[in-house]
RNA sequence: GGCCUUGUGGUCAAGCGGUUAAGACGGCGCCCUCUCACGGCGCAAUCCCGGGUUCGAUUCCCGGCAAGGUCACCA
């Protein structure tokens, strides 16, 4: 058979040398050990959690390294493609503090684009042309109807499906037979010639799982589509060949197909990347686990994230100690350390699928959010408020000073005694709603009626903003004293028969009156910030309530 | 079903021939305390199963089992 008219009459026309593209696309002048990794999302612009999980592996690596990470699209199906996208996808990552150095739209170096697979269709034909001139690659003129067909009888039989062997016809048509389909019309895919065998097993070394097992490649899989653009696997052999891709982390979905990407490196005699396949996040779902999905677990969006107002940097931490095992304890000794000086590495990348853990999350978010200074906690708020929060919420920052006090006062943000009961932004704003707005009340009386009414009248016959903690505090035991509870605590735990309760019912009633929550940071306090009237006028409201 | 991967408390996990089998989250209890929170102390809970190898296996080998992934002109 001719192949090289059977490749000009498939690809017509000039197509540049191929050692034209080793030429443009050099490899790269970097130092020893710096790896170039690269995130290739689809255009559907939708980012999620497992998206992140792998773009801060690959941005750690790279930049650890001294190396390069950039940002490729694969929009070889169109029907994934969404408008935006891009954009979409390099604001949730910059949001998470992931820096791209080169790729579509980030504006850096750009010997190695085009970064859009549609706009290198000429390199993957060209090397698609140079593969059937030698024989390793062939037209096909199978139907989606044959195929499909195939896969049920194999499927019967109990074969293994797929074009491959005696099942890829195709492979078998005579020059006669090729151009015979051609001439009249008919669609073609190219599909790769493979020379492999299943019962060949290849060690193989994955940086993140080790050792592994590869079985040889044995399908004839599509290169090249009908619609002259290249499948995954071939435009994955020829970008990450020509952008000089040294470290490819990815998923471990993409296991199974590792051996048709090492057949395609050795057919274009390219020299292949190392890979890692990293495991996915998993989600309990009843007895069972199984890969987070985006269509019923909301939590997989980073969007979630960003409306329920996580800290970024939690959220990053999060993903650090579930992608690096060491890194929680490195993380516990340095606390105060930047995030960049931690040795990141891919051998230390989990092998196993990991739970997403959200009590995991919430505890980091504590944590993190509290170490903010108050002028940090009050940006990150307002920042959150003017997104996604009501005109009320947005309210709370026009008086600067005010809120710095709530948060310092009561939320112990920048100092020795913080709060770590709220996780996120939303939370916090919720927290904090009882100094700006009167908010329905949300705990119950446990103390009521009469009782309830003598010890409001009490407290507000001694109340006097200008009070001391100390004054103010022996107020209340007094108005305990007087209906007969315990002014000292001790004194009701050891005898509780003679007393309704102790000072702390006493102080709930007050509490409730003044926030409508019997949880609160210290009452005193909570006054001062809102002062005498306010206070007076709660406490008088609560008294004519009910 | 074939192939591949993975199996240490509820979760994330360290350990990789001899350990009282770390640590963190969660749970429970106690202390502190005007409530909550913070903080402190403590408790319960784990090596998938069966065979080997070995003086000794969580660690090594074999065989099961279970879970996950994948078998497209999607990536």
């Amino acid at each position: 058979m001719d192949y090289k008219a059977l490749a000009e009459r498939l690809l017509p026309g000039e197509f540049p040398a191929l050692s034209h593209f080793e030429e443009i696309y050099p490899p790269r002048a970097l130092p020893e050990g710096a790896e170039v990794t690269r995130l290739a999302p689809s255009p559907t612009g939708f980012i999620h959690l497992g998206n992140l999980f792998a773009a801060i592996a690959n941005e750690r690596i790279a930049h650890r390294s001294g190396g390069i990470l950039y940002l490729r699209i694969e929009d070889t199906d169109l029907k994934r493609k969404v408008d935006g996208a891009v954009e979409a996808v390099k604001n949730a990552l910059r949001y998470f503090d992931i820096k791209f150095d080169e790729g579509a739209e980030i504006g850096g170096d750009n010997t190695y684009g085009p970064w859009y697979q549609r706009q290198r269709a000429e390199i993957y034909r060209a090397f698609v042309k140079h593969l059937i001139e030698e024989g390793r690659a062939y037209p096909c003129f199978c139907t989606e109807e044959e195929l499909s067909a195939l896969r049920e009888e194999q499927t019967k039989n109990k074969q293994i499906t797929g074009y491959y062997g005696k099942y890829a016809k195709c492979r078998n048509l005579s020059e006669e037979e090729i151009y015979r389909n051609l001439d009249a019309g008919k669609p073609f895919v190219i599909r790769l010639k493979s020379m492999g065998n299943p019962e060949n097993k290849i060690r193989f070394h994955d940086e993140i799982k080790g050792d592994i097992t590869v079985t040889e490649n044995d399908q004839d899989v599509v290169i090249l589509k009908s619609d002259g653009i290249p499948t995954y696997h071939f435009a994955h052999a020829i970008d990450d060949h020509f952008m000089r891709t040294t470290l490819v982390i990815r998923g471990e979905e993409w296991l199974a197909s590792l051996p048709i990407h090492i057949e395609l490196f050795d057919a274009l005699g390219f020299q292949r990347p190392r890979y890692g396949h990293n495991c996915s996040l998993m989600k309990q779902d009843g007895d069972t686990r199984r890969k987070l999905s985006k269509r019923k677990d909301p939590e997989l969006s980073l969007e979630f994230y960003r409306k329920e107002g996580y800290f970024a940097r939690a959220v990053k931490i999060y993903m650090l100690t579930l992608l690096n095992s060491n890194f929680e304890e490195w993380y516990l000794k340095n606390p105060d350390a930047p995030l960049e000086e931690f040795k990141f590495t891919a051998a230390k990348m989990s092998k196993s699928g990991t739970l997403f853990d959200l009590d995991k999350l919430n505890d980091i978010s504590k944590n993190e959010l509290s170490k903010l200074s108050e002028e940090e906690m009050f940006a990150f708020l307002r920042g959150w408020a003017e997104e996604y929060g009501t005109p009320a919420q947005k309210n709370y920052f026009s008086d600067r000073e005010k809120t710095l006090k709530v948060l310092s006062l009561c939320m112990g943000v920048g100092g020795k005694k913080r709060r770590k009961d709220f996780t996120t932004a939303s939370q916090a704003m919720k927290f904090i709603s009882i100094f700006f707005e009167r908010t329905p009340r949300e705990d119950e009386y446990r103390v009521g009626g009469e009782t309830k009414r003598a010890i409001l009248n009490g407290f507000l016959e001694r109340y006097d903003p200008a009070d001391d903690m100390q004054v103010w505090f022996s107020k209340v035991k007094e108005v305990a004293a007087e209906n007969g509870f315990a002014a000292e605590t001790k004194d009701y735990k050891a005898n509780p028969e003679n007393y309704k309760g102790s000072v702390a019912d006493v102080a709930e009633v007050l509490r409730i009156a003044t926030t409508g929550r019997a949880n609160t940071p210290d009452l005193w306090t909570i006054q001062q910030i809102l002062g005498g009237e306010e206070t007076r006028a709660r406490v008088q409201a609560a008294l004519t309530a009910d």
